[in-house]
DNA sequence: AAATAGAGCAACCGCGGAAGA
DNA sequence: ATCTTCCGCGGTTGCTCTATT
């Protein structure tokens, strides 16, 4: 009956992770992918709980993370994404796939919430400052809408999304097929959007984190540091895919791979660059090669664990699709919209 | 130079849904 | 059908670093 105890709390450690932890960790995951947390630190002989073993490979030994600064971009989407889907961190993460639901949240309580509380008090409610935003659509029109009328918008909203995406996609509205949406579960359920945005962009994998403003003795998490301490994991580097002159800039450029799995600059190839949606720190981006055409198993496991394959999917113009929907004119309504339609008109999502 | 306050961030805690037995 | 555990999420804590006094 029932599952084996998660993990007995007698003898686990806690507090922050140690290089050596991560080592192990990272290891182990390399060779058994993540998941299955619970046998984590029974095979690996760590002293954490399944959940610690989790959390500390989804929010910083996972490749893919890109930390550092939030852009511009970033920011913005954060704040439309807020508005639209309250603190349902995970979800917004979900279309910022190089920032964890940690980092996210961190930022918005460190930083985003008290600059608008300070925008907020400089006039006279958070809902004028939505609306000089341009956020007509923003949850507080919303709460302030009569129902019908809000639904109405919405119609009008999604009218106005599918035709500014059939348009940007130089496609028929006839070809398309689009499925009826219900605004009311748009609206209230946002998060029911089947596909995530996130699957639309292929892998990236992040260099390892450099240390920012962390002190340099601080050992702050991530693989940069396991490279700089596991030598034996690094192959030999991956010089010619460096082709682009926003090849990663760190020094440790040479020593970004693990055991197979190498991390270099970002793919030409069904990459469009701006399907970054933004993201100007482009040096920090690589992509998982094993320096063949196939995919090993390593890199397919971090892919799997990450997203879809969408090598096939023809992707729109997203660098005008993005400036269209993070105009602030734009209603953030719309920006879900977009991202609901595309599961639609991309084939194989 | 020392003390204090504030900011940033990693990690833990508790809860709820999903799923296995 | 029920119990138990796993997994993931959001809220919160506490440590470290930096800036200010």
């Amino acid at each position: 009956m029932g599952r084996p105890p998660c993990c007995d709390k007698v003898g686990v450690k806690k507090g922050p992770w140690t290089p050596e932890e991560d080592i192990i960790l990272v290891s182990y995951i390399q060779e058994h992918g993540p998941g299955n947390w619970r046998s984590v630190p029974t095979n690996t002989g760590l002293l954490r709980c399944s959940k610690s073993c989790r959390l500390r490979w989804t929010n910083y030994l996972r490749p893919g993370i890109k930390r550092g600064n939030f852009t511009d971009q970033e920011e913005k989407m954060i704040i439309h994404l807020q508005a639209l889907l309250g603190n349902r961190w995970a979800a917004i993460a979900s279309y910022l796939p190089q920032r964890t639901d940690n980092d996210i949240k961190n930022y918005w309580n460190t930083y985003l919430k008290k600059k608008l509380n300070k925008i907020q008090g400089d006039s006279s409610d958070l809902e004028n400052h939505h609306r000089s935003m341009g956020s007509n659509s923003s949850s507080f029109s919303q709460t302030a809408m009569p129902k019908g009328q809000w639904e109405r918008r919405l119609q009008t909203d999604i009218h106005m999304a599918k035709q500014a995406l059939c348009e940007a996609l130089s496609l028929d509205n006839k070809s398309i097929n689009l499925p009826e949406l219900s605004s009311s579960t748009v609206s209230r359920n946002p998060s029911s959007i089947s596909t995530n945005p996130s699957s639309l962009i292929h892998q990236q994998v992040a260099l390892p984190p450099t240390q920012t403003n962390q002190s340099a003795t601080t050992y702050a998490s991530s693989a940069d540091n396991i490279a700089r301490l596991l030598p034996n994991w690094m192959k030999k580097p991956q010089k010619s895919s460096q082709t682009s002159s926003e090849s990663i800039s760190t020094t440790d450029q040479t020593h970004n791979s693990f055991d197979g799995v190498q991390f270099t600059s970002p793919p030409s190839e069904g990459f469009d660059n701006s399907l970054q949606f933004g993201f100007n720190n482009y040096s920090n981006y690589s992509n998982i090669s094993d320096g063949s055409p196939s995919v090993s198993p390593e890199t397919s496991l971090f892919q799997d664990e990450s997203k879809p394959n969408t090598k096939n999917a023809q992707f729109p113009p997203l660098t005008f699709l993005e400036k269209w929907l993070l105009d602030d004119a734009t209603a953030q309504v719309v920006l879900n919209m977009y991202f609901q339609l595309l599961t639609y008109v991309l084939p194989g999502q």
